[in-house]
DNA sequence: GTCCATGTTCTTTA
DNA sequence: CTAAAGAACATGGA
């Protein structure tokens, strides 16, 4: 599924698009998609200009001109799509919304997994939304006071939304290779140091993931309909049992809370370094 | 038929 | 109480 790099992929194409922009009609094929099932999720966005559309976490959030926000997650096989009305959506297509803007297209959500979805926020600005800071902005004292507070394995503790919002499997593993550290390792047992590495390796695998447009594994597609580039260049996701890019041993493949878990145990030592 | 998949959430187990 | 493991969700590709 889409991580933080595809979301802003998608997120940077659409913003320039259709911010400001009328909804001049929408269309929700099946309602089981949408959270909490309001009675008329189309009938509250119709007629309304898009404010903005923005980046949380992995959430794609729309914000109307009258202060009300939905925001759509595209789970793990989700799209969104700009599209000629003339080609007819693809199955799984749930929801279709119309601009009032000049070259014929239109906004298409489709997820065969359903694992995605819509989320209805209303107009209540202050509400929490449970996720952790953004790790494009994060500090480094701000990364150690998050991980301080628990035992779990590094990897399952970046992987916790709460904790840290946008991050998912693949460049938790390219984030802790790049950093040298084992996913294994407790995450309030990381030292100063191998913070530091850490926040820093973060922002630059999130920052070259989003200049390529983000990872297609399968069914990430960008707002255009094209896919990503930086799978061709994953130093330790799904490469296991290939030779480590930096150090030429086998890359290891473990499952660790049911994902799995790609590293190199030459660059990344389980003990403390 | 089998296994696997970019996520999240709930339940079970320890 | 905490945390880890496992299952569930649903579809499709290899």
């Amino acid at each position: 599924m889409p991580e933080l790099p595809e979301v802003q992929t998608i997120v940077n194409t659409l913003s320039p698009l259709l911010a400001k922009r009328r909804i001049i009609s929408a269309t929700l094929a099946r309602r089981d998609i949408l959270t909490p099932p309001i009675a008329d999720f189309p009938g509250s966005i119709v007629g309304r200009r898009l404010a903005s559309i923005t980046r949380r976490g992995k959430r794609i959030v729309f914000t109307l001109d009258n202060a009300n926000r939905f925001y759509i997650h595209l789970g793990m096989s989700g799209r969104l799509v700009l599209a000629d009305p003339i080609v007819p959506p693809p199955r799984h297509t749930h929801f279709v919304a119309r601009f009032d803007i000049t070259n014929a297209c239109e906004l298409r959500f489709t997820d065969p997994r359903r694992f995605g979805g819509i989320w209805w926020l209303g107009d209540d600005a202050t509400q929490e939304d449970g996720m952790g800071p953004e790790p494009l902005t994060l500090r480094p004292v701000q990364l150690e006071r998050l991980l301080s507070r628990t035992a779990r394995p590094i990897k399952s503790a970046l992987l916790d939304q709460s904790l840290i919002a946008g991050l998912g499997n693949i460049y938790v593993d390219e984030s802790l290779h790049a950093a040298g550290i084992h996913p294994l390792i407790p995450a309030h047992s990381l030292n100063m140091d191998q913070i530091r590495r850490l926040n820093r390796a973060i922002k630059l695998i999130l920052r070259r993931a989003i200049r390529h447009r983000g990872s297609t594994l399968r069914d990430y597609r960008d707002a255009a309909g094209q896919p990503g580039n930086y799978q061709s260049i994953h130093r330790v996701y799904a490469r296991a049992a290939l030779p480590c890019l930096t150090c030429g041993h086998p890359i290891e493949r473990i499952v660790l809370g049911g994902r799995s878990t790609h590293f190199c145990p030459n660059c990344q030592p389980s003990a403390a370094s």
